[in-house]
DNA sequence: CGCTTGCTTCAAGTGCACTTGAAGGTCCTA
DNA sequence: TAGGACCTTCAAGTGCACTTGAAGCAAGCG
């Protein structure tokens, strides 16, 4: 695995709000990994990556000399988020539209506050639906278990 | 809306374990309802509803004296059902599975326990990474809101 | 020097869960 | 008896989120 090359560039517009210390593989300053390194560290596909950047969900990757991509830190923090957003079922348009957000700047703060409580909002109901989910299973478990005692029977 | 017609027969084998008390638009006796009374009572689509019993998933749908489909109680339970494995995020395919043991009777009840149990790991393992994700939209979100003093920033 | 490894782009293909379209049957009301 | 509402089947189409294939460049090793 080749690593570090090219040179440091003038940071574009990130996220600007990287919240808990989550560990990188290689400190800050040290950060340039490959495509299928970032691939191995996040668990999605090479071709899923190029796509993200292609659809600009994943903005602004650094290139090496001879074109090849550079994902930093700043990245794999990116990519956390964006699993995060699609664990809540975000349709990967409306991440784009998110995406396009934080490249804006501080300008967008206020609606992408609004989009991440619709969301929070919306996470908030999945899980009481999952929670009588599972309320459900349980009982039909119990059924399942000790069949022939058990509460109901159509 | 037409309604009503065609006369009882000897009950398929079902899903046999009804838990709760879920109400029916009509009681036992007088449910047999259209298509089109089911995707209104569901949110499933007619068609969806054809599809779901062409693959097997809604199997047993009893037909009036002119071919047209009358869905009983018991089909309305199953499709209540189906809906939280859905949201479970379990797949039609293995969804279809379930029905087929279903139908074949008591003699599964240890594999649809199984299956049960297996989804709900998954359900609470689910539930658990929704959770963390509250968390981050929580921090987002706050600092989103009062931009500037906040947290951290890259 | 040629081979292998790993990257590149661009276009086409895949799998899932439906959805839509076409053509036709049946029943009720005017 | 004609129209409209509602149903039927079968086949093809859609949208989403990737995945796969084809063709080619660049670096490192024997």
């Amino acid at each position: 695995m080749t690593v570090i090359d090219s040179t440091s560039v003038i940071s574009p517009p990130v996220d600007v709000c990287v919240v808990a210390g989550t560990e990188h593989p290689r400190p800050d300053g040290q950060d340039r990994y490959t495509i299928s390194e970032v691939a191995a560290y996040t668990g999605l596909s090479a071709p899923t990556l190029r796509w993200y950047e292609e659809i600009g969900l994943l903005p602004d990757v650094e290139r090496s000399h001879n074109g090849q991509r550079r994902f930093g830190n700043r990245d794999l923090d990116w990519l956390a988020f964006v699993r995060r957003l699609r664990m809540t079922g975000m349709p990967v348009a409306d991440m784009v539209h998110f995406a396009g957000l934080v490249q804006r700047g501080e300008d967008t703060f206020g609606e992408r506050r609004e989009i991440l409580e619709r969301t929070r909002r919306e996470v908030v109901v999945r899980m009481a639906e999952l929670q009588e989910t599972l309320a459900v299973l349980d009982a039909k478990i119990d059924f399942y278990a000790g069949a022939p005692q058990a509460s109901e029977r159509a």
